[in-house]
DNA sequence: GAGTGACGTGTAACTTCTTACATGTCAACT
DNA sequence: AGTTGACATGTAAGAAGTTACACGTCACTC
């Protein structure tokens, strides 16, 4: 067992919260629900099931239409999630393109700046609007919480920041 | 030019901001004062000056002593930094444990779930006590006035949550 | 003078993530 | 009958990032 292996655990979330899904849907809740949480494509999510499949997590529970597969979460893949969810300390790798900006804008003159920061502004709102829906009840909905206070908090920097770069 | 190589521009900006460095210098720096930004430790950045030097938007000023070496930016490296800042729109790629804990909360007990819910606010509490050094003036307060908004907004929402499965 | 710890640079193997390519099904519309 | 678009799954090559290893210097303390 790897240290990391988080692509891993939101599959088997997903799996644990929603129930049996295909790689198809899984990758759409990435897109959509998960977006804020933790992003993978397609191209990522198809290997590592059958990947997890191999090591006994998950099974395939039937196969449809058009070569759809549905996935199911075994106990064995239950077990590993728990385990994770109550023993792994989370880490905080940080790596963000917006704060990369933040921290060099003093290197820009004041015009170049502002314009900077606006469109950082304009980002947070977009996100913040995408996230309200989340927000009401249903899987996810902690998250959902969890990232727009910090969407508006970012929000509110940009604003002050502007404010502040204008005077 | 690939679409991401932020890396590069955090080295050629940490040059810019403050001035010709070793390897050993900036891998310093994105451990204390970039670490809520970027992380990268020395086995990425050496490599990567070899490569920025390669192209020409790093030269190797001197070398000193302990073969430790030099780094400055290029007038071309300056510009390739500039022209990132204005240019790049940034994109959010987010991929959180703290979030993904968040999102799978509903999965757990509600024992377990104050339990991770209390290791994630001590988590945000160590990381808002961490960033407040760096508010004050030089290169990266915008920074970290940034993320210690969207800290404090974490830390809010830990409070609240915990509240709120306490009930 | 021996040991310790910070300084300082690097490689190799591996995992993770992205981009581009490749293939085929099915339903709806024109 | 042909086209479009959502459905559905995959591979391969390469970039980015992590972990483990490896080497040598210098200053300070015991």
């Amino acid at each position: 067992m790897l240290a990391a292996m988080s692509l891993r655990i939101a599959l088997l979330g997903l799996l644990e919260a929603v129930g049996p899904a295909s790689g198809y849907d899984l990758a759409k809740k990435f897109e959509h629900s998960l977006n804020h949480v933790w992003q993978a494509g397609h191209t990522q999510i198809y290997p590592e099931l059958l990947k997890m499949a191999a090591d006994g997590l998950v099974a395939i529970e039937s196969e449809g239409a058009r070569g759809r597969k549905i996935y199911a979460i075994t106990p064995e893949g239950t077990r590993e999630l728990h385990t994770w969810l109550v023993e792994h300390p989370p880490t905080v790798t940080v790596r963000n393109e917006v704060a990369l900006q933040a921290f060099l804008l003093p290197l820009l003159a004041r015009d170049e700046a502002i314009a900077v920061v606006e469109r950082i502004r304009d980002g947070f709102a977009a996100r913040s609007v995408a996230l309200q829906c989340y927000t009401e009840g249903g899987v996810g909905s902690y998250a959902a919480k969890l990232g727009l206070s910090q969407v508006s908090a970012g929000l509110a920097w940009a604003e002050e920041t502007l404010a502040e770069l204008r005077r």
